[in-house]
DNA sequence: CATGAATGAGCCTTCATTCAT
DNA sequence: CATGAATGAAGGCTCATTCAT
């Protein structure tokens, strides 16, 4: 619930947007860093040298400040990949460039990564699971999907479920940088981006 | 950290170790339901239905009890893999049933598998995380690692770098799973399994 | 909202029934001595000689709490005055002993009116303040209004509406015990209750 | 605690009167509707709807603010019913007039008396509420007690300790528009007064 | 073995207050 | 004069852990 001493609607100043992108940013740092279990407000606080009622003081709770670092987190991932897929023009290569797209942002933000999987266990509930799912998951799994649609549609693709093949493609790529979170040494990213690519390629050309 | 009391190698008792499996298999449902943060010791303790001291009684603490959920959970998926994979014959089988059971383990048991989500994002440091990717996903790579050669030895499969190739397996069949997690109801679990197997299929045969 | 791990009706210990009363106490005797505002955990629990998360562990909150310390406060006074009421014959010796009760008990125990003037103030808003006033007003208007029906039942006192000579009553004791909680120099408890009984007497019978 | 910068007695232009008057203004309405302990700083600027920086600005503290309040709301009160005091000729007609004048205040303002019961509450040690006791009771006893002796003096009222009865009459005031604070409905305000007049009339004269 | 009771560290949050602009 | 930003102290509460019984 909002306090009803600070409306909903108010603007931000210039200053405390930029504050509030700094608390965000380093909140990510602490996350990646010491797993959120580890990431309180005091610690976070510590990061970016405020005090933690400073934290307080520009996001609403705590609730709040991880909410803005999920947003953060896909934002920033999901923009990266629209770009590289946009600038592709056949299906092949759209859904090529979606996969590598993926595997360049990962390779250079390992700590958003790290970051989005100690996130993934903070949604207890079945409810705050679904919720998380409609956020972050179906935006992706749509793109795909929609990708892979206009491939069958230009006949570029087999038939096959693209629903059910999107989910399949995010997969594999989630399933990986997974692994690599946990071990960056225990994974050849490139080469699983390369192994990956053309195996989704074989699975979906008519 | 361990009593200096009582020796690390002690043998328990029966009545001892049944406890402690019902402690972790309670703790495991728990987390499933409630999510890990919700899971305190009183809250298990609660689902037991015994006081929350007794849990403290027969583990060293929450970190060790949290390290047999873990070793619960890989445990019993592992084993039921193995044993569908013991059962085939040709490389190309093992494959397909090591990725077949994997989902069928899965269907069978998404409490397992919301609780090992769960948990992922408790391995605070990247010390913490590197640990448990020893323990959780070396053997799994290891087991497909073994297949995948023994398929390249055999003429079965196609050259490729056999540790990559498996943690490419890996990923997708856990990509998939997570989102299952998230929301059953937004994958088809039957479909996705249908389409790796086809694909890994098709990507290793030489 | 209750904890779910400890259910609503459960029995309470001998010990933790002590404790919890001893809190109680001690509690009484902060607000009195240093006011609602400054009664918190920590000074409650100093004044106990505990540490304040015993608090937390026998009461489900600071509310709870506090809900007990007024639950006392009310019972002892209420008793007490019944009391004597009850040891009354006619209309006239009951009123009497109403009114003398409540002094009496007033001047044995300043400590309890201190703090209940202190919580008085604490029901913001119009809800928690009708709340109240259900608690702990309405019963001893009740009472009064009984005596004072019987009264002219009995033809022992005039006509005049039962519940407004009530509120009067028991608005003329707690007035002057608000100035002498206020200070108690200032008042001169016993003649102001020979005042009140006298004039009473005089403004009910017939 | 004073700033020693601005001295005391320094003069306060309009303006700075102005706002001191709106913020004590509304700090009383904020703290009949929400309480005393809800009334923050932050709430009772957003009530006048300015930044909460300028109550600092005005005020030396909270205190300083709330004791303010404290004297708007005797004053407003006192004032009112010296006025009618006054207009009356004998001392049997200043009595009623004092206590007419009480509640007919009252009746109008309801607000004024919630936020006073709430402050009521805020004196927690022994010295503070004596010092209040000095601002707020003992003007108005000794009011009472001027009008009582002048009384005696006359030969309209018997003889008793002038003290004590105003104690007594003040007493019952407070106490009824304690009960009618605490819920409205449950107090025939217009009854009450008019007991109390009859009885207090009957209880001085000679 | 099991328990109820107690503990202290740490968490999130609120708030009066200060200060540069 | 007014404000937005920042602060640190304090508050209530949760929780893993310890220990006498």
């Amino acid at each position: 619930m909002r306090s009803k001493v600070e409306p909903e609607g108010r603007k931000r100043t210039f200053t405390e947007e930029a504050r509030r992108r700094q608390i965000v940013e380093c909140a990510i740092t602490t996350i990646a860093k010491e797993g959120l279990a580890q990431a309180s407000l005091a610690r976070i606080a510590g990061e970016v040298g405020i005090a933690k009622s400073v934290i307080s003081y520009h996001f609403a709770g705590k609730d709040e400040l991880i909410s803005e670092v999920i947003n953060a987190l896909l934002r920033e991932s999901n923009q990266f990949i629209k770009g590289w897929v946009e600038r592709a023009d056949t299906a092949q290569d759209r859904l090529r460039a979606y996969i590598e797209a993926s595997f360049a942002f990962m390779a250079e933000h390992r700590e958003n990564f790290a970051a989005m999987v100690d996130i993934w266990g903070s949604f207890g509930t079945v409810e705050a699971k679904r919720a998380f799912n409609a956020t972050a998951y179906d935006p992706c799994r749509r793109h795909l999907e929609g990708i892979l649609k206009a491939g069958q549609d230009s006949g570029e693709f087999r038939a096959f479920t693209p629903r059910t093949m999107a989910a399949t493609i995010q997969g594999a790529i989630d399933g990986v940088m997974l692994q690599w979170v946990f071990d960056a040494q225990a994974i050849d990213l490139p080469e699983c981006a390369a192994e990956l690519t053309a195996m989704f390629d074989l699975a979906t050309r008519s």
